[in-house]
DNA sequence: CCTCATGATGAGGTTACCTCAGTAACGAAG
DNA sequence: CTTCGTTACTGAGGTAACCTCATCATGAGG
């Protein structure tokens, strides 16, 4: 990124989030964790055991995506599938022991590098920041 | 993305990323050019021609990356390889007209989808999340 | 019980990256 | 002027994270 000018807003937030993404995978490198995967999994800790096609749906993803992501989780042992009892059709997707130690260390992990980043723009700066992503993410104008 | 509740700063900001990855997707389907493409073609219409190496640098990616790219515009006639008459190892990346042109057209395009998304914010609030991402941007903390 | 909708997944494709190895040409040193 | 390390690009092959379309089982309503 030595191009030393980005011209738009819309730039700017590219180049901004390609750095965000290398830092991020190298802070979660030693995890063997994928950032989709930390996601998917950040999902599932906060939504319980949930069937994929909803996994897909709080992560913005086709259902047969969903179904890869869950294939990893469960290739790392991180989670579980068990076949709902409500429907016979449908899997639920359950965070193992060990997906939920693994969760907490990672977030942990995470939580400080992101500290780290994003602190470089001090306390107001983070809040303000927040609010403007939080208004671009309510904005109607923006397809879903 | 019917998550309601991403919970740092980063989530806020992968999901906002998300939903601009896809509005610009749509807005340049028709011109047939993917994001990537695009970012190429932008680099080159400022810094006029360049070597794939120089390119990959200014998009920081890997330079056997810079040659897909460029791949990628020769095939659509956007761009043309020629010898670096200084160094016959190298390679210069020209844009050509139908470039120029289609350069001109798309960036029109995207401005205008640009406002329409981040018009959302306001003319204060937009100037102001510019300002926090330059800070971002040029934190020492992030790596290169 | 037949039909239609729904949940997950197999098959196969795309984009945008990557590394590693190879080839060609430049530049300096012997 | 030949040899040698360096640099520029590219072929080969790989990865993550998505996608669509087709398939198969199950569930729900007429």
């Amino acid at each position: 990124m030595e191009d030393g000018e980005p011209t738009s807003v819309g730039d700017l937030f590219w180049a901004v989030a390609r750095r965000l993404r290398h830092s991020w995978r190298d802070a979660l490198a030693p995890y063997d964790v994928t950032p989709s995967q930390l996601r998917a999994l950040g999902t599932l800790m906060r939504h319980g055991s949930v069937r994929p096609g909803a996994l897909a749906r709080h992560l913005g993803i086709a259902p047969r995506s969903a179904t890869e992501v869950v294939d990893a989780l469960e290739e790392r042992g991180l989670v579980r599938r068990e076949t709902d009892p409500a429907d016979r059709r449908a899997t639920l997707v359950v965070v193992t022991d060990t997906g939920v130690t693994l969760a907490g260390e990672i977030r942990h992990a995470r939580a400080q590098e992101a500290d780290r980043v994003f602190a470089g723009l001090g306390e107001h700066d983070r809040a303000e920041l927040e609010r403007l992503l939080q208004l671009l993410l309510t904005d109607p104008a923006l397809p879903g």
